[in-house]
DNA sequence: GCCAATTAGTTAGCACTGCTAACAATACTG
DNA sequence: CAGTATTGTTAGCAGTGCTAACTAATTGGC
């Protein structure tokens, strides 16, 4: 049984790795959602709607982590564009439901597309081994992650 | 020997997962950097002005992958608050070199203890096997990440 | 049924980051 | 020395994120 400093220092030592290897990792990537003509955000935003179906505002604020009127701005700029409408429901009529227009799914589809090209390229050459490690890591760290407060 | 095609949907799913594991990740971490009173931003320039020691600013806009107006805002605004203090240079006058105060150290190890704490608790609570695959996938992201143009 | 409390979304205004363009000051070079 | 290159700054823009304050609609208690 290692000693409980041992045990802190190497976890500080993955924590710092980690926070560094996001940071970076986000850099690059973010460099491509350029190309799609959207922020980070907005692609993020759009990417909830398409595959999680239509949504009201605060569902999709809760999913993308951010405050209502952050979401209502990101909404009002993917449906100036064209990619997002913006619906009300008949039984309650405080709600908005956003769904994605088939321009924004394609929108999406080259963006994603895009974006995650810029990581899967790299990914596709890692050995099979490498890349299980990789699948098991990502769910360590998910539960890592979802486990914060 | 599997057929392309698989291989590309099996890196694309990967990459997708880490892509949004890393906003996850930062988003939460980003919450205790605020405690320190700092921004992200800040933080990270003065982790790298404390680390790396007395910088140029155009060496310290590169080391944060930031334009020169935007570090020249960051400096101004850490100099403000006592972290950070700018040496002209006798041999060349146009530059700036950026060194940390001593305040600005102990700044930046408290905010870092508690950025990092974050993510070290639940890492700490992992069993050695988990922590050892997220170990070997970090040197494995490490090389991707650094692979990226 | 009606008024109060709650809920959904919006608007306004702030702080911050990041960019480009344009500029000043200094150093280098032919 | 004149012209060019480098270093850093200022100004001004777009975008994100927040809180506070508001409107509109729904729900609950009486």
């Amino acid at each position: 049984m290692r000693a409980r400093a041992q045990d802190t220092a190497f976890a500080d030592a993955l924590a710092d790795r980690w926070h560094s290897l996001a940071v970076h990792l986000l850099r690059a990537v973010r460099r491509e959602d350029v190309k799609a003509g959207l922020t980070g955000p907005r692609l993020s935003a759009l990417s909830v709607v398409v595959f999680t179906g239509p949504l009201t505002l605060s569902e999709l604020a809760a999913a993308e982590q951010v405050k209502p009127p952050t979401m209502t701005r990101l909404v009002q700029a993917l449906e100036r564009e064209g990619l997002v409408r913006r619906v009300g429901d008949p039984d309650d009529r405080r709600i908005v439901r956003v769904r994605a227009t088939p321009r924004g799914q394609a929108v999406l589809a080259q963006g994603r597309a895009r974006r995650v090209a810029r990581l899967a390229t790299p990914m596709a050459h890692l050995d099979p081994t490498e890349q299980d490690t990789l699948r098991r890591a990502a769910d360590i760290i998910g539960r890592v992650v979802a486990s914060l407060p």
